[in-house]
DNA sequence: CTGTATCCCCTACGATACTG
DNA sequence: CAGTATCGTAGGGGATACAG
């Protein structure tokens, strides 16, 4: 690696690199969807999200929570209440989760399909 | 669940739901970014991704060879000499990653920190 | 209702060694 | 140079059972 014009292509410093582990779990991105109209209690979470189990939610609520993403209200009430709402960092990601959907919304069939077709014949020619 | 003006905020059919698994593992929007100026040789990848194995490496590759994200061009030289490049999808995600590196440039600080006071005091209060 | 506590599985990731 | 082959580990994710 000799030269310039190729140097800005990718910073090993760059804080990209502790983003994936942020957002790039399963449930993070859909955690802050269901969360952009309002407060939710876990049990909604649970039903909006579908097939997550009680630990995995709890699991990645408590992540937001210690990221600053989500604060967590218990209200003293019987039976036990607790809502969850995205804080003022919560909600800078958004506009980004939102850019994700809309990406899939207008790619995923592409890559599905380029997938279908590799899969169909995967081998380039045995000879 | 019996009624509307809830019901927008998350569509469990969203193709958001087969989005983390494509750029939320540790290294294909790392990878997007290193093809973004140019066509790039494996080894050359291997040295902007710094910390990558060979293996994961080609997992990733191919993987994202499989969904027509990049393309690999062998040249039938000696030694040889490989090189992979965007495919017209694969940009499709530049944008994304690009706003995915702003906000970790604008926001992790504040996640970090947000961390660090939560591992500092786990304890509510004992009372 | 809102979680915790276990157990288990699977896969992503990585280190090392080797090949065309 | 550009991989493949193997092996090993950690932890994310889930099912189930139980608790405050």
């Amino acid at each position: 690696m000799e030269k310039t014009a190729d140097a800005p292509t990718f910073d090993p410093a760059c804080p990209m690199s502790a983003f994936p582990v942020q957002i790039g779990d399963k449930w993070t991105a859909m955690v802050v969807l269901c969360l952009e109209a309002r407060p939710r209690r876990f049990s909604e979470l649970r039903q909006l999200l579908g097939s997550v189990s009680a630990k995995v939610l709890t699991d990645t609520l408590r992540a937001m929570e210690r990221d600053g993403l989500v604060s967590r209200s218990v209200f003293d009430e019987n039976p036990p209440r607790v809502e969850y709402r995205l804080t003022a960092l919560g909600r800078t990601l958004l506009q980004l989760v939102d850019a994700a959907r809309s990406w899939a919304r207008d790619n995923l069939d592409d890559l599905l399909s380029a997938r279908r077709q590799h899969d169909d014949m995967p081998l380039p020619s045995p000879r």
